[in-house]
Formats: structure tokens, C-alpha cells, sequence
RNA sequence: GCGCCUGUAGCUCAGUCGGAUAGAGCAACAGCCUUCUAAGCUGUGGGUCGCCCGUUCGAUUCGGGCCAGGCGCGCCA
């Protein structure tokens, strides 16, 4: 198997070579030279480059000799002169300096700059898309229970999830989005007795749902729908077979809610699995009887165990319980299993902070059935704590008292929602003051954006009507940006693939959100203070040529989002 | 008690294998529309990076120990 994991390797394979790659490339080759003229030994040593945090140190920075100097035992600068004395020429280079402690400093020449231009422009919406990683990962998450609406928690992993399974195929991999539904077990028996009694309740029959049954008002809605549609009939039945039927019809209604949201959110899943459906399959007890045969299945007190802890968990955990019911983790390695050995070389699990303890018995499984730990992903994205008037608003599905996230879409729109789960770690809490977002909505982060793509295509459209050419068949002289504000968009727009390759690699979406909100505030900032339409026909295409290429990378970040583009506002 | 996550400007948060003088948005204050869109731009103020040790040329970043908050620790899902 190709080694996925070996940092950089993996998504390195754009059709159009970044500058900053070739940066590396170049660093590559000044390293074999000094190496192979004897100036420096051969131990293994990673070549880095980064983007200076300020002006005047280059559009590229290396670390490499300060790296070196460590490995060497020698004076950092000393390294720095003989890397620059083996740096091989380049019609990329304007020079190569050392700085501060060590540093070798790479300046671009101006016009290898304006070539990012007419790449962004020819590649249009593949820019920023690698060529096939020859890697397949699924995607699992949301995977909410089918017991009621999707909730502001929700919200964030469906919007994070999206994100990533769409960072992960843009830097190459082939990606599977699904969504597991959680329809066996206890909760879907307590949502089924809640149903009943609701159900009997409404034909005249007063009945009490269980304690801890499900109490929101969605429950009442539900067994009205079912009244209405299929009459008093199960009033008759036994209470086992009444409460099965309405348990299937209360699915049924609460899984297409659950999809109905998802597409209004604007989220598709490739492929639905369910629970039932892999107990009815035999794969439960193929997966234990596996498991059974490497030693890490036994019996105690009445109940089959996993002994999870031989296998790094924390403790042991329950199969099969002593009334003979199969647990949800039973299911739950079933699935695991059946995933692991589809043929994706990597699964990702997106899960709330409340199931960060079952992640130690996921991964017991996968050294069970021996694969690499890498093989299996799993991303906590801590909890939402939502917000209202600065007091915390309780949030109980079963209670039914939680804010949906069909309300906060209503509320704030579908892209602010998207966007603003974006502009935070996963794993940093996050808290939504409703008030808050509903009154900042206007100033919400996608609105800087999309005002930014709007402004693109509002002066493209001004070209248009002056009968100015912009597109790459203008062949517009790009030489001609050289504003420092031109410059900073390019490089910019230049390391756009890079990002997408870096972000995708830490599997971190959020960084392309962040990225975005720069770039806009860097065109904004251009718009303001330069006319991009001037008497000059030249400049004017020429820039024409910068906007439009400033327009295609706004578009493409977005549409990772799922966030619209508009052209107007 | 144990485990995972978090602690950076008044607030919400970024900070890329450890790197140069720690950043953005919001809020506050002072300015900018006869121009291709003011949902925008420019500027000012604001920091013991929770605290203490350690590792080293160098620590917001890595390790250890505390402190504070969130979430888990079930034969629930």
C-alpha cells in the first residue's frame, strides 16, 4: 500500500505547481548540491518553507539552515552561506538573503507573479483541485437518532462535516459522505411508547408518556400526522404490535424531517446506513465471532464481553446484556468492521464531545482486526451552548425544549449558519448567542465575503457594458500589476492550492474559512483605494484579468462551504 | 478520583513540523461616498499568550505539575 501518511507526500500533485513547491523544489536542490560537494552530511533533515510573518523578508522564508545547525553543530548563518552558495539559478528567483538567527529568505521575481493570474483564470473552478490522491476516505457524520429534529449541535458537525468531505476531495481523495441512522435500541423504543401514548391520548384514551420518554411538541405533531393518516386503527391492537407500527411510522416522519433539513441546509449524503439493517445483515454476530477467534470475546456475570482493554481501552465492555439484548456497541463494531474493510483506506468519524469516551473502544477494534490506528479517524467537535438575551437556554431532545436548526437557519439564513460554524476550531466549545447572530447577521463574516464576490462580479459586468475584455483569450499584458495591493492579491491567490492541500492534510476547514476572509478583505481594500477600470485599456485588462481571478478563488472557497456566490447584493 | 477538550486584546476567536517585533473581526474613538456596489475603506487605543518549572540557540507552540471551565467515565445511545 502507498504510504498515506508520510507528511506532504500525499496531496503533492497539482497540475499547476505552486510556487511555493517549486520554492521547495529549489531548497531541495541547493540541499543535494552542498550535500553532494561535501559541505554538509547527509542526515535526514525536512525542508520547510513558510510565508514570512512580515514585510521585508521575502515572499518565502526557510528555516532549513537553523534545522541543519542543530544536526550539523554548526553557527546557523554558517550553514545559511553554504546552502546559498549551492542555491542553484532560477528564472523564479529575484534573490535569496540571510536573515535574523538563520534564515534563507526567497524574494520571487515580479513577473513569475503575474503568471498565478492567467493559471487561476485557465483553470477556473479547478484551481485549487489536485489531481487524484489515489486515496479513498469516507466520511461519516450527523448521524443523529431518528427521535426527533436535528438540533443546533447538529449544525455544527453537519456544516464541519460538509466542509471536510468536500476540502478532502478538492486536495484529491475520493470521498464518501454517509450518514449512519441510530433506528435499534432503547431510544427508538422509548420515542415508539412516547408515540403510543400521544397516539392514544388524541382518540380519547388519556395515556402517560414514560418519564423518560420524549416530550417535545414535535411528539404530539407526529402522532397527530398519524391519526389523521391512518385513524384509530391501532387503538385495537395489542400494545406490542401498535407500538412496533407506530414506532415504524414515527421513523419514517422523523427521518424525512432529518433529510428535509439537511438538503434546505444544503448537505447530501452519498449513502444511509442503517442499524436495523446491519443486525439484520448477520454482520453483528460475524464481527464478535472474528473477534471471538483472536481471544477478545468472553463471558461474565450472564453478559458476552469485548475485553477492549487488552487492546488499549480503558475497561472492558458489554456485548450482549444479560436480558440476551445485543448492546449499541455490539452494532456499532459491526459497522465499524464493515467500513474498515470496504476498501477506504481511511474513515472518519465526526462526533459530538458527549461520545468522545467511545473512541478508545472504536479503535480497540481496529487493532482487533489489525489496522493501522490511522486507518480510523475520529473528530470531536465539542459541544454548542446555545445562547439567548445572555442566559444559557437548556437543550434536551427528550424534554423537548431545544432550539432546531431549522429555526436558526430560518433565523439567520443558510449560509451565515454555515459559515459561522466555520470560523472556529472544532475542538474549541462554541457558544451561539442567538440574539447575537440575529442582530450581527448583516455583519457576519459571509457577508464581507459574498460583498467581495459581488463586487468582482459587478466590475466585470461594468467591462462587460464598456465592451472591456478580461478573459484569457484578452491576453492581457500582466506585467502591468505591480501595486503593492496587486502583488499581496496574487500571492494570496498563489497560495491557494497550497492551503487546500495543508488544511486537508490536518483535516481543518477552518483555515480555508479564515483564508477567505483575508483575501476579501484584501480586495476590498484594493477596490477602495484603485480603479480597476481606468482611460488606460491596458492596465484596465490587465487588472480586469486580477479581479476575475480574485472572483474564481472566492467562488471556489466558497462552494467548499456550501455557501452560495452571489452576484449581486 | 480518572480520561478527552479548552484557557491568547473589553467580547468572539485565528496563530501552519518550535522561529524573526503575537494577529483578525466585533465593540470604542477619529475620519472617508460627484467614482466600477459604504453589507465597504483608512487610522487610533487595547496583551505578564491561565500560573510555575523543564527541554534549547530560541517556547503562545513541546514535556511535567498546578488553577479554572466544558464534556465523558452505564449491561443508555
Amino acid at each position: 500500500m502507498v504510504d498515506h501518511y508520510t507528511r506532504g507526500l500525499l496531496y503533492d500533485r497539482h497540475v499547476v505547481r505552486s510556487i511555493k513547491k517549486r520554492m521547495g523544489d529549489l531548497l531541495d536542490e541547493a540541499l543535494l548540491r552542498a550535500r553532494s560537494s561535501g559541505d554538509i552530511s547527509d542526515a535526514a533533515v525536512a525542508v520547510w518553507i513558510e510565508s514570512p510573518k512580515r514585510e521585508g523578508f521575502g515572499d518565502y522564508a526557510s528555516p532549513l539552515a537553523m534545522t541543519l545547525a542543530s544536526v550539523e553543530k554548526r553557527a546557523p548563518r554558517q550553514v545559511a552561506e553554504i546552502l546559498l552558495k549551492h542555491f542553484p539559478p532560477s528564472d523564479l528567483i529575484e534573490r535569496v538573503e540571510i536573515a535574523g538567527p538563520g534564515y534563507l529568505n526567497l524574494t520571487v521575481r515580479p513577473d513569475a507573479w503575474s503568471t498565478v493570474v492567467a493559471d487561476v483564470l485557465a483553470a477556473g473552478p479547478e484551481y485549487g483541485r489536485a489531481g487524484p490522491s489515489g486515496r479513498s476516505v469516507q466520511v461519516e457524520f450527523v448521524s443523529a437518532n431518528p427521535t426527533g429534529p436535528l438540533h443546533v449541535g447538529h449544525g455544527r458537525l453537519a456544516a464541519v462535516g460538509l466542509a471536510l468531505a468536500n476540502l478532502l476531495a478538492e486536495a484529491g481523495d475520493r470521498v464518501e459522505r454517509e450518514y449512519y441512522i441510530n433506528d435499534a435500541g432503547r431510544q427508538m423504543k422509548l420515542l415508539g411508547a412516547s408515540i403510543w401514548a400521544r397516539y392514544r391520548s388524541l382518540l380519547g384514551d388519556e395515556t402517560a408518556v414514560p418519564e423518560d420518554g420524549y416530550h417535545g411538541a414535535y411528539i404530539d405533531e407526529i402522532a397527530h400526522a398519524i391519526v389523521e393518516d391512518a385513524g384509530p386503527r391501532y387503538l385495537h391492537e395489542s400494545r406490542d404490535v401498535a407500538q412496533a407500527a407506530l414506532t415504524g411510522l414515527a421513523y419514517q416522519l422523523l427521518l424525512k424531517e432529518i433529510r428535509s433539513d439537511l438538503d434546505h441546509y444544503g448537505i447530501r449524503f452519498d449513502s444511509w446506513v442503517s442499524e436495523r439493517a446491519i443486525f439484520d445483515s448477520g454482520a453483528v454476530e460475524r464481527v464478535i465471532e472474528t473477534l471471538r477467534e483472536k481471544g477478545y470475546v468472553f463471558e461474565a456475570d450472564g453478559a458476552l464481553w469485548f475485553r477492549s482493554s487488552a487492546l488499549g481501552d480503558d475497561k472492558d465492555r458489554v456485548l450482549r446484556k444479560q436480558d440476551g439484548e445485543w448492546t449499541y456497541l455490539a452494532s456499532d463494531l459491526a459497522y465499524h468492521a464493515q467500513k474498515l474493510t470496504a476498501g477506504f483506506d481511511v474513515v472518519v468519524d465526526l462526533w459530538g464531545a458527549d461520545h468522545h469516551g467511545y473512541i478508545g473502544r472504536i479503535h480497540a477494534l481496529v487493532r482487533a482486526l489489525g489496522h493501522p490506528p490511522d486507518r480510523l479517524r475520529v473528530e470531536i467537535g465539542q459541544l454548542v451552548s446555545v445562547v439567548r438575551k445572555g442566559k444559557p437556554v437548556p437543550m434536551s431532545k427528550r424534554a423537548g425544549n431545544f432550539i432546531t436548526l431549522r429555526d436558526v437557519i430560518d433565523e439567520v439564513g443558510r449560509d451565515a449558519a454555515l459559515l459561522t460554524f466555520q470560523m472556529r476550531r472544532l475542538d474549541s466549545p462554541m457558544e451561539f448567542d442567538l440574539d447575537a447572530v440575529k442582530e450581527q447577521s448583516s455583519e457576519n463574516p459571509v457577508y464581507y465575503i459574498q460583498y467581495a464576490h459581488a463586487r468582482v462580479a459587478n466590475v466585470l459586468r461594468a467591462a462587460d457594458e464598456q465592451g472591456l475584455a478580461w478573459g484569457p483569450s484578452a491576453a492581457p499584458d500582466l506585467s502591468r500589476l505591480g501595486l503593492a495591493e496587486e502583488v499581496g492579491l496574487i500571492k494570496l491567490l498563489a497560495g491557494y492550492p497550497d492551503l487546500i492541500q495543508e488544511a486537508a492534510l490536518a483535516y481543518e476547514p477552518h483555515r480555508v474559512a479564515y483564508f477567505l476572509q483575508e483575501l476579501a478583505g484584501a480586495f476590498h481594500a484594493y477596490y477602495y483605494k484603485h480603479r480597476i477600470i481606468t482611460e488606460d485599456r491596458s492596465l484596465s485588462a490587465a487588472r480586469l484579468a486580477l479581479t476575475a481571478a480574485v472572483g474564481t478563488v472566492l467562488k471556489n472557497a466558497l462552494a467548499l462551504f456550501g455557501v452560495s456566490a452571489p452576484e449581486r447584493m
